[in-house]
DNA sequence: TCTATTAGGGACTTCACAGGTCTATAATAG
DNA sequence: CTATTATAGACCTGTGAAGTCCCTAATAGA
């Protein structure tokens, strides 16, 4: 069980745009330089994120990505929802009537680690390190 | 991001070992049954947690699984460790200096997930909803 | 109005791995 | 000796991650 790359690259560019922030939009080809990645693929992934309203894109010369003005909320949790889907990590499969109390361990060991994900904003993490860009 | 199935089986035969814990051992044949899952896969998956040192395999006629003499001190996490690994759920894979902020972040949240996991017995599952087989 | 530049979308490929099946082998109670 | 049980290895299949390629749409600037 593990995230998947493109939620490493998902929040990598979160975080460059949050300490870049700038009015100007930032291109996919420069965000993906930084990563390594190639602009087709990364674009893919970004899509995601404008489509879950985290970030805008503008088409056309001098275009490119920026965060929407909600920007400051944003938190990892956030982030990792929009790529992965927000479907729990555990369902069981087996039928013991009312509730299983396997699933419910799990379920909330599950919630316990989304609580913090879900208090982590980014901006706050790019605030606490003195990130710039 | 899910738990596999394997995961979904490996906990319950083990809650059902731990419902049931008799001296005598149980055959693959009726703990896949229970599951719907077939034997020859079911005893891939057992013969990890054999390893792990979770449970004793008998060969032989009246043979099967059986706990072990440290049954009461096995953890979800123990089992869940058992089955997918120890690897940690995420892994930066871009290069900024000594440590990445993000990857402190996610590895927490894994951290609080895990706590609660470890902490919570097998054998405090079937006392508390008072499990019999 | 044309062109270069940018994102979006669909179709496709490749690879790894989950989730099995099948068969042969080894151990052991009776 | 035989029936019963677990173990191991080879194998198969479907799905999803991780990309690539190419075409389309929008738009800033000449």
């Amino acid at each position: 069980m593990k995230y998947s790359k493109a939620t490493d690259y998902a929040l990598h560019t979160m975080l460059f745009l949050t300490a870049a922030t700038p009015q100007k939009p930032i291109g996919v080809q420069q965000l993906a330089e930084r990563q390594s990645v190639s602009p087709t693929y990364l674009s893919k992934i970004l899509t995601k994120l404008v489509k879950a309203g985290m970030i805008e894109s503008i088409t056309g010369v001098n275009g490119g990505y920026r965060l929407k003005r909600n920007w400051e909320d944003i938190s990892f949790l956030d982030i990792i929802h929009a790529i992965e889907g927000s479907a729990s990590l555990f369902d069981c499969s087996f039928d013991h009537g009312p509730g299983c109390p396997i699933q419910k361990v799990v379920l909330s060991a599950e919630e316990k680690m989304e609580e913090l994900l879900r208090n982590q904003k980014m901006s706050d993490l790019v605030r606490e390190h003195n990130i710039v860009i």
